[in-house]
DNA sequence: AACAATTAATTGTCAGACAAATCAAGGCGG
DNA sequence: CCGCCTTGATTTGTCTGACAATTAATTGTT
C-alpha cells in the first residue's frame, strides 16, 4: 500500500522522519501488521541515507511501535500494541519521574491511594473468586516470619495489584498498576518493624474482607486506614532520619 | 566519571546498549545532567561502531532519556525527565492502546471518570481560584452557541484537567491527564445535541458549585451523574448507529 | 513427494569520510 | 583594557559503500 508521509520542518531528519512515519500510525494510514517499506525504500522515498532512516526506525521501535525481523520477507512492522508492552514502558518513565523530580513521598502515597480508591467500587462489586485468592495468598505470604522488607514490598506490590485488577478493567489496570509499581522503590526506604507488619496485615485483611462481602464503603475507610498508616510510617522514618542527623553530624540536614 | 556499564546477552548489540545505558540511568550511575562520553569514545567502549552506537542513543533519546547537542562542548546528557515531557508521551501511547486494543467506549469512560472522582476529594480540600476561574471559563465556552463538536470535547477536555490539576498533585495530573485527554478521539465520536450540551453544562456547573464550596460529596455524585449520562449517550449513539446500518445493509452489523 | 541446497531479500554491523553546529581561545581594533 | 571577530577544535548529523547474519522462497535431487 502506498502511504504518503507528512514530514515537518523542525529538527533533524531521523526525528522527521520518525514523527512522520509515528504520525501514519497513530492516524491509521499504517495498520497493525502491516509491513513497512524496506530500508532501502524508505530511503529513497524520503531522499535521504539509510543509516538516517534505520536511526528513525530504532526511535520508533523503542517506543514499541514498530517491530523489525530480518530476513527475506522480514522488514518492519507495526506493532499492536499490547497493554503490557505499554506496562514496562510507564514503569520506567513513572519511576524515573519519581526519583527524579524528587515527589516527595508523601505526595507520591497520596496519588496512589487516590488511585486505588477509584478501584475499590467497582472492585467490590466485580471481583472474582481468583482475585480474592491471590490476596489472600499475598497475605499469608506477609505474614511469613523472616521475610525480607523488599520481599514484603513485592508482596504488598502483589496485593494492591490484585485490588485494581479486581475491577475488571483493564484501562484501570494498566494506568494504576504502572504507578503502585513505579512506588515501590519509594516503598523500600521504608523498614517495616514486626508490629507495623502486623498493622498492615491486619489491614490488608480487612479490605479482603470488605471486598469479598461486595462492602465497597468498608473497603474504602480501610484503604483510607491503610493510607493514613502508610504516611505515618513514612514521618517516622523521616523523623528518626533527621534526629540520627543532628546528633551525628551537628548541623541538621535539609530533608532533602 | 568513569561509569561500568553491564552488557545482557540478549538481541542486537544497540539493543544491549541502549538497555546497559539505561539501567546505568535508571541506578542512579548516571546522574541527570551528567554528559556522557562521546559516540566515539562510548563505541570504543562497547567495542562496537559508531553507527551501533548512534542507534542505541536514538533508542533512549525516543524515551526522553537523553538529550543529545551538537558543537564542541556537545554530546549526549541525561535528562531530568519532567511530567510534561512523560505527558505526551504517555497521551500517544494512551491513545494508541484505546484505538489499537478496540477498547469499547464503556470501558474508557468508566476508567476515566473512575480516575476523576478519585482526585475529588483533594480537589474539594485544595481548589484554588485559579482552578475555578478555568472551570468557570470553560462551562462559559461550552455554551456558546455555534460551537463545532471537536472544540466542545476539547473544552470538556480542560474542565477535567483543571478538575483533576485542583487536586494540587502532580503525580495525580501526570496519571489523569494522560488518561483524560487520550479519551478525546473516543469523545469526538458522539455529536452532542442541544439538549445533552445543556444537560453536561448544568452538571459541570454543579460540580464547580460542589468544589466551590468544597462540598466533595455532592461533586462525587455530580461527577457519577455526568459519568452515568456519558455512557447513555454513547448507549444512543450505538444504537442509532445500529437501527442505521439495520435499514441501509439487511443483515446487523456485529457492532465491532 | 519429501528433503536438501541454493538464492534472493532484508536487517545488522562496520569503516571512513565530510558537513554542520557550537564553544573556546586567540588576535585585532577601538 | 575591553569588545568583537576569526580561527580552530570538538562533537553530532549525514552520506557512501561494503560485508555479515538471518530468514523465506525457490530450485534441484532423490
Amino acid at each position: 500500500m502506498q502511504v504518503e508521509y507528512r514530514l515537518k520542518e523542525d529538527g533533524d531528519l531521523s526525528v522527521q522522519i520518525a514523527g512522520a512515519i509515528r504520525d501514519a500510525i497513530v492516524a491509521g494510514r499504517l495498520i497493525v501488521d502491516e509491513r513497512l517499506p524496506s530500508e532501502a525504500e524508505l530511503a529513497e522515498q524520503f531522499d535521504v541515507s539509510r543509516p538516517t532512516v534505520r536511526e528513525a526506525l530504532k526511535r520508533l521501535a523503542a517506543q514499541n511501535l514498530i517491530r523489525t525481523r530480518r530476513g527475506a520477507s522480514g522488514g518492519a512492522f507495526v506493532n499492536r500494541l499490547r497493554f503490557e508492552d505499554a506496562h514496562g514502558q510507564q514503569i520506567t518513565t513513572s519511576t524515573l519521574l519519581l526519583s527524579m523530580n524528587a515527589v516527595d513521598f508523601e505526595t507520591a502515597c497520596e496519588a496512589r491511594y487516590a488511585l486505588e480508591r477509584a478501584c475499590v467500587p467497582l472492585a467490590a462489586a466485580r471481583r472474582g473468586p481468583d482475585h480474592l485468592a491471590t490476596m489472600r495468598a499475598e497475605i499469608h505470604r506477609q505474614g511469613q516470619p523472616g521475610l525480607s522488607d523488599e520481599s514484603f514490598c513485592a508482596s504488598d506490590v502483589a496485593f494492591h495489584r490484585a485490588l485494581v485488577d479486581a475491577a475488571g478493567n483493564p484501562v484501570l489496570s494498566y494506568q494504576l498498576a504502572g504507578a503502585v509499581e513505579a512506588m515501590q522503590p519509594l516503598m523500600n526506604m521504608i523498614t517495616f518493624s514486626a508490629r507495623s507488619r502486623a498493622r498492615i496485615l491486619a489491614l490488608h485483611g480487612a479490605i479482603a474482607d470488605a471486598l469479598e462481602a461486595r462492602d465497597a464503603a468498608r473497603a474504602e475507610a480501610e484503604l483510607a486506614a491503610l493510607a493514613a498508616y502508610t504516611i505515618e510510617l513514612a514521618d517516622d522514618v523521616r523523623a528518626r532520619r533527621r534526629a540520627r542527623a543532628e546528633a551525628a553530624g551537628g548541623a541538621p540536614g535539609t530533608g532533602q
